[in-house]
RNA sequence: UGGGAUAUAGCCAAGUGGUAAGGCAACGGAUUUUGAUUCCGUGACCCGCAGGUUCGAAUCCUGCUAUCCCAGCCA
């Protein structure tokens, strides 16, 4: 399955060190989304690590959701989560949901409640935090916390069968009310929730807690290597305290590192609902989303995006990867597949004034020049063709090298040509120009007579097609000055416009990707291409070192 | 002021007592029918700071400092 050598690290080093104990028949792990929402980069980090992580031992992962809250789960989510892993290249072992295992969650506590480690609190939710102390001072004991083993089991009993309203009563575990860690202070393990359960629709009304359910089905699966994020450290000791005091057969091991953040983007689910719902963006595969939907719909591959996870690393320290290391993916890995193809986003005509009226030739070109065994393609030229408007200056500056009054350019697979004439409208804007072609000069002949310093691509004018492109920039800059999330947000981040593209693009298909001269790498808009008109997104520019 | 973590170049990140890998970015230069690609070259007199142990430390010890996480009947 996989051919890389991804780069070690202290998880890899754990499980190494495991497998050369003998401590497993097999390794583990699962990748457990809850189904609140879509999936972004920094999950695909995680999916990275978890699939390829057992892959490279022989082991195996589950995708298991954790739906243990029906106040924010749905279908929908499952869904999307399910198309996004299975689009990236992954195929789980077995598809598990906490739900399946309401039951046996439920056994265990009861089990807990029999051994003295778990009782029903009457407490109100403002009383328990209250009664949980502070970070600097020790919590006090519930007054219904020493209720008797039969009472408790009672009232649990009761709960289930939803004798109690919403918030009436919770099942608490009895561990120390005075530990320095607020997560041992008897915390809740089970509350009422009268409400529908996209999998279990209306049997409960009582619902596991994430700490108590998540060792369990991690113990049940027989999980090896529990990873998850660095804000469940403190969890841990909890964590152990569920597998070991449940009896649970077996002891998985809770690793956390450190979730991925980049440079102008926003990753968490708040914030990403917040473009979602200002209808900012034009939904959650909005290309400019870092989902793994958006991701996708903008045109980044599989592969980019799981070289990009196995090349950042994993470790423990907070950090913040540069958006640029994601681009520099998508570029290597779309340089040898991508078709070249011409495409002038912002037109300016260009008449060919030497060049004879009515004559069309066809030109060769290749397909892409890195990869020739992509072949050959045909491209039309004649005496009306379109450049770019940036393409031409009429007062340039220094080490400018396109077009300007005077100045001999080559055009892309064709000649050379000189600027003559600028043609101007009453308002002073440039309008088209009128150039003069050199027969000799034609590509592909081996002129060698005299050099050039530029390159134009351009397009055919009677022949173009129309296309619509949409140049995209972060939704949020790092360096916009202000505390507030809001003050970060990009009010530029798309820009579309209209040009031409080559003839031959008239029949591409959603999701194709190309690669556009002098522009960068784009990709058909699955969503607002139409038999009428092509939307191509951009995917990331080419680099560049000129600046005006 | 409690507990849990982390500190290696602008950003990621190897390094696990023997004298600082690699990638991204940046900057030079060569090649170039993409100001792209490719190719070559440039970075830590030093590993948060201060002491100590040792023949020898980023790696061990001590003490500081900074940053992140925890007081949901969210995950």
């Amino acid at each position: 399955m996989s051919e890389h050598t991804t780069p070690t690290n202290f998880i890899k080093q754990i499980v190494e060190e495991d497998m050369a104990e003998n401590k497993y028949d097999e390794i583990v792990t699962r990748f457990p989304p809850e189904p609140n929402g879509y999936l972004h980069i920094g999950h695909a980090k995680s999916i990275v690590l978890n699939f390829e992580l057992a892959d490279e031992f022989g082991g195996r992962t589950n995708l298991r959701f954790d739906d243990t809250n029906p106040l924010k789960e749905d279908e929908e989510y499952v869904n999307s989560i399910k198309k996004d892993i299975e689009w990236l290249g992954y195929e789980w072992d077995s598809l598990r949901f906490a739900s399946n295992y309401f039951d046996q969650m439920y056994d265990c506590a009861v089990h807990l409640i029999k051994k003295g480690l778990a009782y029903v609190d009457d407490l109100s939710q403002e009383e328990i935090r209250q009664y949980r102390g502070t970070l600097t001072e020790p919590g006090k004991e519930s007054p219904y916390r020493d209720r008797s083993v039969e009472e408790n089991l009672d009232l649990f009993a009761r709960m289930k069968d939803g004798e109690f309203s919403d918030g009436e009563k919770v099942l608490r575990a009895k561990i120390d009310m005075s530990s320095p860690n607020i997560n041992m202070r008897d915390p809740v393990l089970y509350r009422i929730a009268h409400a529908t359960h996209h999998n279990t629709g209306d049997t409960w009304c009582i619902y596991p807690m994430y700490s108590f359910a998540h060792p369990l089905e991690d113990a049940i699966e027989g999980v090896t290597h529990s990873i998850c994020t660095l804000e469940f450290q403190d969890q841990r000791p909890l964590y152990n305290w569920v597998v070991e005091q449940c009896d649970m057969e077996a002891q998985p091991k809770q690793i956390e590192f450190a979730r991925l953040n980049m440079t102008d983007t926003v990753m968490s689910k708040r914030k990403l609902n917040w473009f979602v719902n200002e209808n900012y963006v034009d939904g959650w595969d909005d290309p400019r989303m870092p989902t793994i939907s958006g991701l996708r719909r903008r045109g980044y591959t599989p592969d980019s995006i799981k070289q990009f996870c196995r090349e950042i690393g994993v470790a423990k320290v907070d950090n913040t990867v540069d958006v640029r290391m994601l681009e520099h993916f998508v570029r290597e890995d779309l340089k040898l597949t991508a078709p070249r193809t011409m495409a002038v986003l912002r037109p300016l005509k260009v008449v060919i004034t030497n060049y004879p009226e009515d004559e069309v030739e066809w030109l060769d070109a290749d397909i892409n020049p890195e990869n020739e065994e992509m072949g050959k393609r045909q491209i039309p030229f004649s005496r009306e063709i379109y450049i770019e408007q940036s393409d031409f200056m009429e007062n340039p500056p220094k080490k400018y090298f396109r077009l300007y009054p005077g100045n001999e350019v080559r055009l892309k697979h064709a000649y050379f040509i000189t600027c003559q004439d600028v043609i101007k409208d009453e308002d002073g804007n440039v309008v088209e120009l009128h150039c003069t072609y050199d027969p000799e000069t034609k590509s592909g002949t081996g002129f060698t007579g005299r050099k050039v310093k530029g390159t134009l691509h351009w397009v055919e004018a009677s022949h173009a097609k129309d296309a619509e492109f949409r140049l995209y920039d972060s939704l949020t800059k790092d360096d916009q000055e202000g505390e507030d999330f809001m003050d970060k947000v990009n009010p530029e981040s798309l820009e579309i416009v209209n040009g031409y593209v080559e003839p031959n693009m008239a029949s591409v298909k959603p999701e194709d990707k190309f690669q556009f001269f002098r522009h960068g790498y784009f990709n058909v808009d699955p969503k607002h291409t139409t038999d009428e008109q092509i939307v191509f997104n951009r995917i990331v520019s080419l680099k560049s070192s000129f600046k005006l």
